[in-house]
DNA sequence: GAGTAAATTTCACTTAGTGGAAACGAGGGC
DNA sequence: GCCCTCGTTTCCACTAAGTGAAATTTACTC
């Protein structure tokens, strides 16, 4: 889209790169194939260039070709790439197993996300079950930041310069609700500042808290908590929100010790 | 390293991205952090075109950079590419479950793996413990291709070409004890074709049986069972054997089915 | 605070990437 | 079964985009 025409990337970036990129990029969870038209048409860029990207792209190893229906899909290359985020994670590698702890002490739901653009990525997302054959941990799954009380949190934790340029992104992306949305980012965002978290219920049932975590030199991540199945109150945030305050501190303990 | 000059390549394909791509290579489990002149010494490539290409890939939100120490690590957005894989895989989607159910049925590791390069990744590995919290899920774990009995499996469910063609890299690779190594390898393949699955018993303590599965237009993905702690022998290994070939017998039904 | 090592930017060069147009190939309808 | 249409890939001339050596800046050491 933005890609099209006349490469306003400006300064310096290389352009096909970056195309190659964005092409990997369109691929997402409900868009599991995609052919060199679609991807052309999704990427504003030239159906030629598209053709020689994709093959490049083939070539090492990042996309499949499924030829019985001239289409690609991520192939199994990028998924290791993305367990070697988590390997090489210092934060996760720290809280990893205070989370697991946590979740199983607490008995609710724990997370540790950062951003990618204008939505959070799950580093880790220990769902609790009373039944232990159901827990499990996902990562790498993608929630809406002004949507989410981790995503809030985070904007919580940014200066104010990123946090405005991510604003401006919610403005587009939901153009309708666009007033009452932004007053309720800017008021979770001050619970933060006030509580130390802020409370989200976004999928009816759920009742998630959120709380940043900022480190010098690193990205910002936020830590959250929920519970599933529950009536959202006021008074259960305040009961979640205190056990994740007292959590993410012992957190910053951990990674600001050895 | 084999891009360093005059482009190798030579076809068509898009050498900036290619280099891309191989700068993001470069991290993997045990190498977290790389600083733009490790990169270049481990890619070949110039030390000005790495630094222009990293500030591209931070730019498009695969890379961090960790700026207190001149240095970048793979980002989140990569990590949310690696779940749009397992998203995107309908093998996985169909298999997933079956894994899991013939893990807890049959008290034993169950992993779905397909090859990027001359490793094999899984899409999907089920831990089975007998105490069901410390049951775990991995995804995107590299193993060597030669040295285990997903990788021999997968070999066997190949063509000839492709196969001879990796052959080839573990000559390189394990310039050593070659000779041995590749008859291990070819005796592997013969069990496959003669009983349908190879045992291996590559880390100590450890015994794992493949089988490969062939889609047609897909690639070839193994299938394997292991067991821990236990003295691999000749008959255990026959026992998983037959279990595997069993559940891949299911899941192939599965696969071509609906 | 000067010296050293490394990373980044500059700059002129030219190769490598581009996109329009032509060729090719796969499905679908008649 | 053949022809037509739509989508994809290859070709080709053009030139802008990417390149790498050298200069500059930046960070770190003694």
């Amino acid at each position: 889209m933005a890609l099209a025409r006349q490469y306003a990337g400006g300064a310096n970036g290389n352009r096909s790169l970056e195309r190659g990129i964005e092409i990997l990029r369109a691929f997402r969870p409900g868009v599991d194939t995609l052919g060199n038209g679609e991807i052309a048409e999704r990427t504003g860029l030239p159906r030629s260039t598209v053709s020689r990207l994709t093959k490049t792209l083939v070539a090492f190893g990042m996309l499949d070709e499924v030829r019985t229906e001239r289409t690609y899909r991520l192939a199994a290359a990028v998924l290791s790439l993305g367990h070697a985020v988590r390997m090489g994670s210092p934060v996760l590698k720290v809280l990893g197993p205070l989370m697991r702890a946590e979740s199983t002490r607490r008995r609710l739901n724990v997370g540790l996300a950062t951003a990618d653009r204008a939505m959070m990525v799950y580093l880790e997302s220990i769902r609790y079950n009373p039944r232990p054959t159901l827990r499990s941990i996902v990562a790498g799954q993608q929630v809406p930041m002004e949507l989410t009380s981790l995503g809030r949190a985070y904007l919580a934790g940014l200066s104010d310069g990123e946090r405005d340029r991510l604003l401006v992104k919610f403005r587009r992306r939901n153009a309708a609700a666009t007033k009452t949305l932004i007053a309720e980012v800017q008021k979770s965002i001050r619970s933060v500042r006030r509580d130390g978290y802020c409370a989200v219920s976004w999928q009816p049932g759920v009742l998630a808290v959120a709380t940043p975590i900022v480190i010098q030199g690193l990205p910002v991540y936020a830590l959250n908590m929920s519970v599933q199945d529950i009536e959202p109150t006021e008074a259960l945030g305040a009961e979640i929100g205190s056990y994740l305050v007292a959590f993410a501190a012992r957190c910053k303990g951990a990674l600001s010790g050895p």
